[in-house]
DNA sequence: CAAAAGCTTGACGTTAACGTCAACGTAAGC
DNA sequence: GCTTACGTTGACGTTAACGTCAAGCTTTTG
């Protein structure tokens, strides 16, 4: 079947964006939609990428980051070469992950031992109370 | 013994930042220096704060978010009710945090669905060389 | 003690990631 | 068929996080 499409405000509805975000990543050269006439026309894989990409932003990465990403999911299905470049930056990236993963734990311990001591603090104040 | 304080060229260069840097932090309200005469004088809490905002701009962390968790760490040891308004701040931080960990997850899981197509593809190009 | 090196406070410039009109074409409901 | 809603392309505005001078003070070094 013909993948059904959508309008531009349909896919900012969807995904809690404003058009101009949505025509300003297409600028960027995130997106490109078919057009039918003058206007856009969105598809699922577009769709995947707006995914991508707020899940990128959630996780601190810039657009040309979530760009770079995108790229590495649609490979222009290359040479050898090719091959072995992307599965460089491919790494490259899982090991930026990981990377990043340690410090958010660390930043969560962290946040644990500010916790336990508000506890305890609280706990002396309220073992007064029982006086 | 007294602490050793840094100017604020050795922190820049301890942190591998600018001093422009530093001083914007201050600005923001992020550090407070002491001063000798104009000049500014760091401490080891500064240097705190300074790793806490490295790690938070790494995993996509605002300025003004690093300064509500360093503001978190320094508890102006406040009475019950401000000490229960922290806890709550503290938990609600460590939810986001707990959820960008999903995100970097999924993210690396799906890299990894790419970098075995990767895979894939050029063990199919080896073997035709084989022959 | 003079020049160089370092520190200070402005002030303006810059990039990313959009927001906010304006002015105009097109499609959709009555 | 006309209004109303939606879409399009500019162009300029805005915020965060600094960079980049400039102009002046101070401290250190040969």
């Amino acid at each position: 079947m013909p993948q059904k499409t959508h309008t531009i405000s349909e896919l900012a509805r969807a995904f809690d964006i404003t058009t101009r975000t949505i025509r300003f990543y297409e600028e960027k050269g995130l997106l490109n939609p078919q057009r039918v006439g003058q206007q856009r026309r969105y598809t699922d894989a577009d769709r995947v990428r707006l995914t991508l990409i707020q899940r990128g932003k959630r996780i601190g990465m810039s657009l040309q980051e979530s760009q770079a990403i995108i790229e590495m999911y649609d490979p222009a299905q290359g040479n050898v070469e090719q091959l072995e470049r992307l599965l460089d930056n491919v790494n490259a990236r899982k090991q930026q992950l990981h990377a990043q993963m340690q410090d958010l734990k660390q930043m969560l311990t962290e946040l644990d031992d500010v916790e336990k001591r508000c506890q305890q603090a609280l706990n002396i104040v309220n073992k007064k109370e029982d006086n």
